[in-house]
DNA sequence: GATGAATGAGCATTCATTCAT
DNA sequence: TATGAATGAATGCTCATTCAT
């Protein structure tokens, strides 16, 4: 087994270990007895236990950011946003235990890493909600404050994906993509509008126990 | 001060630490330093560090499952939809603390944890997606299926709330609920079908660096 | 036992177990093993390891400084010479374990700490080596290079000291004060001058195994 | 590079890294790093780390026993002591990094090193010792107790070897020896007797910190 | 109840040494 | 012989939890 090899194997070990125990519960006892070699040799690979995380992380999103191309709209629009949309599926449901990893926002890691994922998604959002405000320039766009729209698409899709990643027997990807694109195109709701369009009490939802935080330090 | 208002300093206290710092790199000592109270006073409110991140995170999803009404069919459905849509919002934005650190799946924490987040949502899922099946049947809701319409509203819904919670300067509340229900109402794209329908080349989405998962253990 | 007791508690033990063991042979374990305390309360009252040995030499050198009195020329010089010699002596041989701590010169120890150890001789030196010069200009210093008598005094001292601290019956303080300012005054050899001044053969010393140093790095 | 060269680079790239950062803080890839070449190798040479050492200081204590010649009273003994003080600081100046290592009393190292280095200096105090009483009983030593006398002619020249041994620009030999040899023949001090010859209060120096040694194992 | 000093299990990391190539 | 990847014992330090006061 070469050193290719077995670095490889320690990184799937790592993860398989981060996405069954959690990160903090994940030993590196326990990443070593899977990948089967001794305690030091993990460090001759990785620095630390954290870069191990990092390492896979950053390989996920890399990974992503290959899968994606770029929109051209002079040509036809919808099967090059199928291929996108196909090509981030395939790429996070490829690895489900790291998929596991990053789509859990990982409040439970500490800030270092958290700015990391936090950073990426918000570099996501950023740029979905460019193209939609560009999409909505060319009438391919519904109307609505294209930085909301950013967040729930991101949000849908990383449900969907999050549930498919922890699923037994998870979705075709084919079905995930159409049941996306149906959601996407028409949305959900067809309520006809109220009769009384106000809404009375807005019944306020006073937090008895937990009052407004108090950030400290 | 009473026991009643030392328990909820301590509450309060773990969850702006918790929130602040993460799970696991929360210390006892953070804890009772903010809620200025000796560090032994902890066990006599909590069990351990484990029990007041259970109690917080089951408040919440008390509070949240008390703000929801039944909705009624044969009354006019979207007044009660967006009461409970604003009922949800308001009770998760109303901690925004304790929102961050539900909405992050956790995966960071151990899987006991993780266990009782996933099953909340789960629970949440599937009455979601029943009320969409009946709802399909009344004709009051798209087509597709229920089960991925729930993921993808459970998952806009918790992005939105995760942003807001986390934003400095957080949108009103109606400005979230409009946007999420036109979004919900209508959709996001509205690109012409594609002049070739098919999809030509799946584009197959190697990942040369980390191979299938091989669950060990 | 109170805080103050118990700090004392673990200096003493580390300054045994460090004077019995050596710096870096002294597991924390046992310090606290003859403190008689558990692990973690060694790090209640020192922030680490090293922290304890800085504390125990710089408590050391203080009580040397503390110890030595500005000599007086205008009044007689020698019974304040002997004050500051039976003075030093004293502070050392009064704790053996860390007399003999300090007086090895440390080279096992890490760099900070040998510059530490290093730097309050260097002073010493200089201090006496002015102190000398001074000397020789009222007449009351023998002839010689202030710096190298500086040199051989501050040796022969710690020589001596080193010796008691180290012997199972340490001789009387009254003896080595003695022997030391006869050995100061009168010096050592009696020998006449060669017939023939010049030493011939200057007997160069190979040194055929190790070279010239070559400082690397 | 034949085996003798290669082990005698290994032996110059342990004596250097020793000197360098200590013993302890030596590690033996520093060492086979200096030495080109690779770390198995290093065990091709000797037994363990520790051995290297022996070597080196034994070859040290070698050497200045092969410098040191007997002295025959019936001839002129001046330049009999003259050329052994100059072989003597000649040998361990050859070597400044060896000198720095060996006249460290090398606390910091473990027990039996320091026996091994310990026992040298006993030995070499007793020879020193020997020779003083046999001197006294020629009238070519002064008076005292030569026990004493050894370990302060000692303590003076290890003291000058090591600041030598440390120094950026050493002094010449012939000015340590000089200097040296006229600290031996006449001491130091010219002070006048004290007017009253008792020192009336022996100042008892409390330690307030640190009591009485208790040896405990 | 409240305190905070004491506890000790637990774990990441280091590095001298081994050994297959 | 030389190599350097692999090994795993060893240890400093942390922090949740306990308990005497």
């Amino acid at each position: 087994m070469d050193k290719i090899e077995r670095r490889l194997a320690l990184l799937r070990a790592a993860r398989d270990v981060f996405a069954e125990r959690g990160y903090h519960d994940a030993k590196i006892e326990d990443i070593v007895a899977v990948a089967q070699v001794a305690k030091g040799t993990f460090y001759l690979y990785f620095r630390d236990k954290r870069s191990v995380l990092e390492e896979l992380v950053d390989s996920l999103f890399v990974r992503i950011g290959a899968a994606i191309v770029r929109i051209e709209i002079d040509q036809d629009v919808k099967p090059q946003l199928e291929h996108n949309v196909r090509a981030i599926v395939a790429t996070f449901l490829d690895d489900p235990a790291l998929t596991q990893l990053v789509l859990s926002y990982a409040v439970g890691l500490d800030r270092e890493f958290m700015a990391k994922v936090g950073s990426f998604y918000d570099g996501a959002r950023a740029r979905v909600s460019e193209a939609l405000a560009e999409g909505q320039r060319l009438g391919i766009v519904a109307e609505g404050d294209p930085t909301f729209q950013a967040t729930f698409a991101i949000g849908a899709l990383k449900e969907v994906l999050l549930e498919a990643s922890q699923a037994k027997k998870p979705p075709e990807l084919e079905t995930i993509e159409r049941e996306l694109f149906r959601f996407f195109e028409k949305g959900l709701l067809r309520v006809p509008p109220s009769v009384a369009t106000t809404v009375p009490h807005p019944v306020v939802l006073a937090s008895p126990r937990l009052p407004k935080r108090t950030r400290k330090r």
